[in-house]
Formats: structure tokens, sequence, C-alpha cells
DNA sequence: GAGTGTGTTGCAACACTTGCAACGACCGTT
DNA sequence: AACGGTCGTTGCAAGTGTTGCAACACACTC
């Protein structure tokens, strides 16, 4: 809608791939170097992007930091996280928590297993969408239609033989997922990986979030993993009756 | 320099302090209804502002799976992260890696403490500049004028008896801990914890990040705590030679 | 010292942004 | 049920802010 805003946060993912002198920026902007210069100035001035010794820019701290005050202000993580570490102490693995947003599910919290093989993720990462376990429960609780639409959007890459090949096939899983309450992915992100999800609810019952225990083959097999579904599920319900007991949102308007 | 973008990107940290409407976001602008809605728009197009069911705008996922990015190609912290594991095993604290950038420093990694009572502190948020022990390392190696210039514009909350209180304590203090290479936090920012730290540095010698070992008094006196310095200072060292041997950017340049 | 490759600046033209006023939707009140 | 209020939204005309250009400054190479 506005040009000139659109133009400027164009060159933020671009930075993220990397590194970028000016020249590159504008060429990839197809805009002429004063102006990408201009541009780079005003993001610069607000900490976003940073310029370094050798003169290119990369994305800047400010970035990080306005992130991290984002994901302070998201209530369920707060009130999820105490029962995420009291599970992961329970049963050891990794445990994540993940929202839904537009068109990404990502990752807002986690408690690292105790063995010391471990599966690689992050905080505030994206996560594999069309396998991931708290993704199906996210999307399956969408209506109908935009469940739909959302599913043909996707691409579907094939991490492993057994990751969602298609759009019909993500359908008929989220399906499933609505049907029975909670998710696995069992290696369809990558081979050895099993994990085991359940939903967080609201005060109207919608999906607000969703949790879930990770662990690889060599630690426990996919069926081991599988016992953990009712304790899964009633964490996961301690943190839905938690959070839809409060107010959603914390007032602080004076 | 760009005044569009100016406001658009003002509009962040205004949601970074919690969810606000079109109005309030307008008021809070200096700027008509229609034109701050037409930036909220362009951000929220590129997935920086998400709008919630009342209506109202709070920060999007974008901005935190970019900061993700932001963190992932920084260098120095996949180099020491490995490094920063083992010292936790060996010594069961909270360890911390700091870079500086502009006029904050922030953490951008973290191991979380093998004790119970551990320090709040999180990936990403700025420190605090004038007591932490990694801050001081950081500035510290600044050039003399920009040091100077620094500390004159920074406020010195006494967070603490112990705080630095004043523009000039807080340059002694610097002058000491680039003589001596190593800096502490004694209970500078919250009356019970200490900080070890020591520098990282490039291969021109100057510092580029710097890592600390936090534990509270309950756990360990300031003066068990110091014993580690030595421990820390090598496992410092050995990421510097690490990361001063490589190529510090890693080019994917077609 | 000419020759490339950067990043940077002043300027004039015009495209884009801006504020306005008016509309529609919604909510609580009378 | 009609009213007044608040809030988000849209089309438009005025003009300011943005744009691309051309020229400059600087660093490096040949």
């Amino acid at each position: 809608m506005s040009q000139t805003v659109d133009r400027a946060l164009s060159i933020l993912p671009l930075l993220a791939e990397g590194p970028a002198d000016l020249g590159r920026v504008a060429e990839r902007l197809g805009v002429h170097k004063s102006t990408a210069l201009r541009l780079l100035r005003t993001l610069h001035e607000h900490g976003f992007v940073y310029r370094q010794s050798d003169q290119r820019y990369r994305l800047g701290a400010r970035l990080i930091s306005l992130a991290q005050e984002a994901m302070e202000n998201l209530d369920v993580r707060e009130i999820a996280h105490p029962h995420l570490v009291r599970l992961n102490e329970q049963v050891g693995h990794t445990v994540h928590l993940a929202v839904h947003e537009e068109d990404e599910v990502l990752y807002i919290d986690k408690v690292e297993s105790r063995y010391p093989v471990r599966m690689y993720s992050r905080i505030g990462k994206p996560v594999a969408i069309t396998v991931a376990a708290v993704a199906k429960l996210l999307l399956a609780d969408l209506p109908e239609n935009e469940r739909r639409a959302v599913a043909e959007q996707l691409d579907y890459p094939m991490y492993t033989a057994r990751s969602t090949p298609n759009a019909d096939g993500f359908l008929k899983e989220l399906a499933k997922v609505r049907e029975q309450g909670w998710a696995t992915d069992l290696g369809g992100h990558e081979e050895s990986i099993n994990c085991v999800a359940a939903p967080i609810r609201g005060a109207d019952g919608r999906v607000v979030a969703a949790m879930s225990v990770s662990a690889p083959n060599v630690v426990v097999t996919a069926e081991e993993l599988l016992t953990l579904l009712p304790l899964v599920r009633r964490t996961a319900d301690a943190i839905s009756g938690e959070y839809s007991g409060r107010t959603p949102v914390k007032e602080v308007t004076a």
C-alpha cells in the first residue's frame, strides 16, 4: 500500500540471507542506488540494519530486541512455561510450544532435552508446517474453507519418505487430527525423530497454541513415545485451563 | 531521512509496549488516522504486525523469524556455542555470550544453569550496559574518544548500591577492565548475582564478543566464582582462536 | 595517473503520500 | 427502533516528500 515503506521492508528479508552492499540492495530492489541508500539510512537510524566494518549492511540488533519484546507479550507463553519445564523434568525429552500466525507456525518456547542426542530447533524458527505435529493441530482447528485455502497454497517438500506429499494428504491428516484431538509426527521431518503433540485451547475452545514432546529414535521408539500421550494431553489441558481462566489480555492502559 | 519509512518503523517499538488500535497508533505518531492505517497495512502485508481478533495491532511473527535469521548469521555465535555448552557442563552455572552494536549490548546466546535457582535473562534482551561484566569488556575495547562519548550519553540507573553511579566511575572501571583483560559484576545489577566475564577477540585483536558465567550468592560466593576466572578466560581464548582462524564471513555468492 | 569500482550529494520533476470529509459498521443509550 | 457515539475505511485533490539522474569524492588497480 505504501511504496516507500514496502521497499524499505523488503530490504530486511534480503539482508537476512546475508550481508549485502549498497549496489546489491539497489539491484535486488529494482531501484536507483541513491534511493536504496536513503532507505538503508532510515533503517539504520532505527537500528534495524547495521553497517559492518566492510561497509556492507546486515540485520541490526534492534530487530532482535524487538522480537524479544514481541515474544514476551505473548501471554500463552508465560503461562505455559512452568508447565513445559515440569513436563520436561518428568520425561526428559525436548518440549516445544508453538503458535500459528498468518501463514507460519513458529516455536515460541522450548525446553531442551536432558539426553545428549538433541533435536535441532530454535525459538522463533518457523516449523515445517506440512509435517510438524504442532502445525497439524494449529491448522486443523481452522474453519474448513480456510484450512482448504492454506493447504492448497503450501509447498510439500519431501523431507523424508514419510513426509506429507500433497494438499490432499494434508487435509486428510488434518481431519484425523481434528477428530482425535492430538497429533504426531513420526519421522516426517527428520527420519529419526518422532513427536507427540496436544492442543492448548482458549476459553472459546479454539486452539491458541500447541505443545509437543520430541525424541530421536535412538533414545526411545515411537511406541514408547506414544505412551507419553496422556501426560502431554494432561499438561496441555492444564495450560488451557489456566489460560482461559484469566483475562486473555492484560491491559496497561493508564 | 525518509519520512514515510521513519513513521512506519516508529510504529514497531510502539506496538512492542502492547497491542494498540488504529486511533492510538495515529495519535502516538502524530498523523491522521488514514495515514496510520496505510502504514499499518504495509507493515501487515510484510508480516511485521499482526491484527488480533479484537482488531488491535501487535507485533507479528515475521519479526520473530527475521530476528532468528539475523542471529543465525552471526558467526561468532555458531563457533562459540559448543564451547559455552562445554563450559556449562564443567561449572554448572549460567553461561552468556554477548555482542555490542550501536548503543546496545545484547545477549546472543545462553546456556542455562543446572542449579534450580536461576538468573533471569533472555537471548535478545539488551543488557544493563553500565553494570554487566560483558558490557564493560565490549565498551572497554572502544577507542578512548568513543568510550568517552558513549559513557557520557548513558543513563546510570542505581539497580543496587553497587551499581556504577556515573560516567566518571564507569570510565574508570572501563580503564581497569581494559588493563586486566577481564571483568566482573559483583551485585551491580541484582544484589545477589555475580558474574565473571572474558573477551573474545578477532584476528585483529579487537573484542568482537564477550562471555560470562553468572551465579547467585546462594549457590556460590563471589570468591568461589572468581576461582573460575582462569577457566572462563581459557574458554574465551579458545573461541577467539577458532574465530580468527577462519574467514570471518562465509560467502554464499553464487 | 588514468581507470574502475564503490558510496555520496544537490537538484528538478513528478509520483506518492497526506489529510480531509464523508461513509458504513458497530455498540450502547434513550 | 431511532439516535448519537466511536471506530475503521475509502476517494480525492493538493502538495510535499521521494525519486532517478548526473556529477562528485574516494579508494584501489593497472
